[in-house]
DNA sequence: TACAAAATCCAAAACGTTTCGGATTTTGTA
DNA sequence: TACAAAATCCGAAACGTTTTGGATTTTGTA
């Protein structure tokens, strides 16, 4: 493996000049610059990453701390991590995964990453409220950047989508058709978005002065199982039914469909459904009869921003440079109708 | 962070003796080293990894190269992934994987890892008969581990199941219930364990002196679907019907349970069907009814092996005690029974 | 006690890069 | 031509570790 020294030697240049030159400093001749190039290509240069570590005091990887993925949370667990992946190599950085063990406290794993110096940068997903991971790498100000946004002062890197909009546009698309029970089969309780999802959705229902109903909104893990549960239980409380329901990804979605197959309801005769889509590759809206009025943004979108906002981070970019809330789209399909007065 | 520099200032001892004490070498006392580890806990020293990596010539870093798994094929990747990394976080080794594009090739992705010296080692999954992966880092002479073994001579290290034990004991175990029609829907052509499992096949009905018919083999990507797909091709060809079907895996035996059941055929009273269980922690053979007869051997347990051998031949263990054949377990349970003769 | 052997220690070099501070050469201007 | 400014270059230090080759101290034996 040629270094710097060979090159140095080959060209009858100083070792600084030819990193120099390599790096695009200015005051190199570009002469000599394009000579060196050449030659690099020629010997086959690459520089030696440990060496360069060393002196940049840094490791070049990032890191992705998070517990085994168990059931249904692993169905979208590899596309962040492929996704991930793909983008910090574009930025030749590595990527690693740090699996802790269910028993292992998580923050102690940060500690042992951060302490290790092995590691320049972490990526947070499904940040929740007052966030520990987040508190103790600020405290520690180590870099990293969050896939979401806390309801608080958000003074770190972060890339979201407008969840808030998302809850917003759908309630009031619903409360235009005239319903007004909508239920709202959120994620986690505790989780950002889920908790920017309610606001939106409290905020419509506000705006068409209609009353807020506790009991039409769930919350779990968001997958097809809540969906199936969630429409059973939303359906057969005595007092409030609801005419419409919110489901918040497209998992949810399916096991909205699929429940309400069961219960012999049609949709959207007897029931609307409007889902928020991600758009992952192996839960498609457009698998759904009758189409799913959804507002849509792309999961897979928000990996290169994440990378891009880590790196820049680490590289000392302003921090207005590094946050970002993604737009959604609309798209009214056939999911969705006037609300009737069918008794259900 | 501390450095040695900081602990030998801190003992009044050199820097080579602090790095000795450290790393347990005989040529300091007792005592000294006892003083030297307390000290290094008492600063929080932790070695940098960038300088370590510089003078050994490592980089500590292991590597998976892959395309991105689409469809069915993502099922088992994550686990995968998961199962290595934390096996190499064992070891203190870093783990990243290495996303290639559709229209990339695939060796000159290698080329660009082994060239840039940031990679240690593969770990090399899937492998094929002639796999030019193999010839390349073994042309290179650089450190790699297989997942599976060819079928020529395999002078590298690796971690393999006995395929062809699998398939000749679960045809034997059918042939003895008097089966003579015998389907095995395989894996991929192509793939070192699908042609060792052929093999072993093909032994036990020779063994049994019975004919072999190309027409039973199937082969294709080992998911539910090829299982549907070939169960229903196999039972309608006009001649040579099977009674009795091998299944490669747990998702190929679904399909195939699921088929059966469309066609209306029973298990075991019309078709007998086995399988090899993978132990796939998401599914599961307990999920079948009636319950399946296979061949058992965990493919979590060949993560361990695979990092082990893989840093083994980094640090020059001799070959053969990084090589393995793991040994599987027969399950007799409900799904087999002795040939009748229903015309089906 | 004397001397060899064993035990314990250390200074310096090496890994390959970046960067600091300054040196040298070229260019521009009067 | 003379001199300042700009452009281009370079030596040496630094990053933190391991290793080499030898120095020093302690121990064992006669």
């Amino acid at each position: 493996m040629a270094t710097l020294k060979d090159l140095g030697e080959y060209l009858d240049l100083s070792v600084t000049q030819v990193s120099r030159a390599l790096n695009g400093h200015s005051d190199v001749n570009e002469k000599t610059r394009l000579r060196v190039q050449q030659a690099a290509k020629k010997l086959n240069y690459s520089p030696n990453i440990a060496a360069r570590n060393l002196v940049s005091g840094r490791s070049g990887v990032m890191g992705l701390v998070s517990r085994v993925p168990v059931g249904e949370a692993s169905d979208n667990y590899l596309d962040v991590i492929v996704g991930l992946s793909a983008q910090f190599a574009k930025r030749n950085k590595q990527f690693i995964i740090h699996i802790i063990d269910k028993n292992e406290d998580e923050i102690e794993a940060y500690r042992k990453l951060v302490n290790s110096g092995a590691i320049d940068g972490f990526v947070i997903v499904e940040a929740i409220i007052n966030d520990p991971r987040i508190a103790f790498l600020q405290e520690k100000s180590f870099p990293f950047v969050v896939h979401g946004r806390t309801p608080n002062e958000n003074n770190f890197p972060y890339f979201d989508i407008d969840n808030y909009g998302v809850a917003y546009s759908l309630t009031e698309h619903l409360i235009k058709l005239g319903h007004k029970h909508i239920a709202l089969i959120n994620g986690l309780e505790g989780s950002c978005y889920s908790a920017a999802r309610l606001k939106g959705y409290q905020a419509a229902l506000a705006a068409g002065r209609l009353p807020f109903y506790p009991h039409l909104i769930r919350s779990g893990g968001m997958y097809e199982s809540l969906g199936i549960v969630s429409t059973v239980q939303l359906l057969t409380h005595t007092e409030i039914k609801p005419t419409a329901i919110i489901a918040g990804n497209i998992l949810i979605a399916r096991g909205v469909y699929k429940a309400l197959d069961a219960l012999k309801l049609d949709i959207p005769q007897h029931i609307s459904v409007v889902a928020h889509d991600d758009v992952l590759p192996r839960f498609r809206a457009s698998a759904f009869y009758p189409a799913l009025t959804v507002t849509r943004s792309a999961l897979e979108s928000s990996w290169g921003p994440l990378a891009e906002y880590l790196c820049g981070t680490i590289e000392g970019v302003p921090l207005k440079k590094l946050q970002q809330v993604a737009p959604f789209e609309f798209m009214t399909r056939a999911s969705t109708a006037a609300v009737n007065n069918i008794k259900i």
